[in-house]
DNA sequence: ATATGTTACGTAATAATATAACACAAATAA
DNA sequence: TTATTTGTGTTATATTATTACGTAACATAT
């Protein structure tokens, strides 16, 4: 019981699995399946389904999120409440870092109009591009103004 | 100025996007740049590329929406009101069909989102995977129940 | 008309992302 | 133990997307 506070412990991972997600959790920015590959590839992964297994179940298990737009993947930031239901990312092009978000006001007009519809949603994924507070400003640094 | 009433016809579009176009247009579902390129064939397109360039720029005009979590692409459902920044999908896991819709009120929570967090938000897509109303239908058939 | 800039085209090659199919090992449960 | 599930490792392949190159079509300004 002494087995460790981390948010991610609760459940038992694979070897695996837990390489992919210790992964995830140091980098700064969502990652892609091959390059999370490459930087295991000292840790004995060989192999694209290696991390894709792993991936699959992390994601299950609601601690990874996958990016759509980028096919590019990323620790849930909150690995407390798995919540696999609704997840927000607001990415930014231009240092592609990601920030995830979540909003019950749009979780329930968006689970509002599945069911004026008749549509029985599994999962929504919702993904801002623009571009970041910081990379704002240091494009700013450029343009001389003010 | 006879020119045709079509929605689609308000822009000038070289033949390979309007090949494109008027194929999401017939197509009941979304479709991937390949089977495009497959059906188009006989049209004389032999290239990825040759669909990929037209869907850029189909989708630069709002008439084609791409939808992140399939790799697929629908023509626009409201060729009308070429909205580019807010769209979202409810995509069928059974059928593989894209209903899209549009809400007002996510688009404001989201950008509200944004501009509270200096995020300079580009374009939005919305994603909703599960099952519509006709694919329960017909899975209840089999389920015997009531 | 001719020059110039822009946009689109066609082709070949290749990169990046993801899955199928197979045989085997470890953990779990009956 | 036996059966079942879950995960592993490997090879091969499928699917999606882009780079790089050279050419053609079109607008428009001289």
């Amino acid at each position: 019981m002494k087995e460790v506070a981390m948010a991610t412990a609760e459940v038992k991972l694979t070897k695996n699995q837990r390489l992919v997600l210790d992964l995830l959790c140091a980098s700064d920015a969502p990652m892609s399946a091959y390059s999370i590959l490459d930087q295991l590839r000292t840790e004995g992964l060989r192999a694209p389904l290696q991390v894709y297994r792993a991936l699959d179940k992390l994601i299950g298990l609601g601690l990874v999120h996958r990016l759509e737009s980028m096919n590019a993947f990323v620790a849930c930031a909150h690995p407390a409440c798995h919540a696999v239901e609704m997840v927000g990312f607001a990415i930014c092009e231009t240092c592609g870092k990601a920030l995830e978000f979540a909003d019950n006001d749009v979780a329930e007009i968006l689970s509002g109009w599945a069911s004026a519809n008749g549509f029985d949603a599994k999962s929504t994924s919702i993904e801002i591009k623009g571009t970041c507070a910081s990379c704002q400003e240091k494009s700013e640094d450029s343009s001389g103004a003010e």
